[in-house]
DNA sequence: CGTCTTTGACCAGCGC
DNA sequence: GCGCTGGTCAAAGACG
């Protein structure tokens, strides 16, 4: 299992591009999160990472397992946070920050894949909203994973570009919740960004959906120095574009 | 000028 | 049927 890559196996699905090309010995294609975005920080730092299937079936899940496991720092005090719950379709909290083992990238992608019982992650902790997440369930199911993370700033960078359109006080929290959807053109995929009515210093984002496309800022890693270990940026496009 | 945010209106689902 | 609530739409304005 990678150390990098959760980012592509949460959030992208196929239809792929075209497949990876065939590497040289000591090649190494990787992925993570912008640079600057404080998600790469969180997947990377926590040590979990995405699939470890076969190069070439999909720009998601042809990473190899030799990757630099530390990003580079975010520097930006604001965009700093920490994840400390995740949220999977089984409406439960998983806390991170005191976990010594969070889930891993698979449990994550089995969770967007809608695999288990609702694929449906609701937010409540109140019997009204056990009640409602128990509606949620019985609707149909979508593809949707939320977390929770102690962040000064609402809009964490995942890479992705979202545009706002909406935005709604919700009741029984004094904080409104916004809405945004995937800017990509054909990707349906929409997060709901919300303080938390309890500790208005954690953000709940709740992601619907998957990504038809890989981030418009994940990094690509072309190739290894055998010397020093490092990886070379190939860039922005997927691998198969690299040539 | 294109893109994005804002915000009030509208709609659907649900409980009573 | 009615009211409440969450989610979405779309026009207008802001911004780079």
């Amino acid at each position: 299992m990678a150390a990098v890559g959760a980012a592509p196996v949460l959030f992208y699905q196929q239809p792929a591009p075209a497949a990876a090309p065939a590497l040289a010995a000591g090649d190494a294609i990787g992925c993570f999160f912008s640079p600057s975005s404080p998600m790469s920080s969180f997947f990377s730092s926590h040590g979990h990472g995405g699939s470890s299937s076969t190069a070439g079936s999909s720009p998601a899940s042809g990473f190899s397992p030799a990757l630099p496991t530390q990003p580079p720092p975010v520097t930006d005090p604001a965009a700093q946070f920490d994840i400390s719950e995740y949220l999977f379709d089984d409406g439960i909290f998983a806390a991170a920050t005191d976990a010594a083992a969070p889930p891993s990238g698979a449990a994550v992608a089995a969770a967007m894949d809608g695999v288990g019982a609702s694929a449906v992650a609701a937010l409540g902790r109140s019997p009204a909203d056990q009640q409602q997440q128990q509606a949620a369930v019985e609707r149909p199911r979508t593809e949707r994973i939320a977390f929770r993370t102690r962040s000064e700033i609402e809009i964490l960078d995942d890479g992705y570009k979202w545009r706002k359109y909406g935005k709604k006080s919700v009741k029984n929290s004094p904080n409104p919740r916004n809405y945004y959807r995937c800017s990509t053109e054909g990707c349906s995929v929409k997060k709901r960004v919300e303080r938390d009515r309890d500790d208005p210093s954690y953000v709940v984002t709740t992601y619907e959906g998957t990504h038809s496309h890989v981030s418009p800022s994940t990094v690509y890693y072309a190739s290894q120095d055998a010397a020093s270990g490092r990886f070379f940026v190939a860039g922005t496009q997927p691998p198969g574009s690299l040539h």
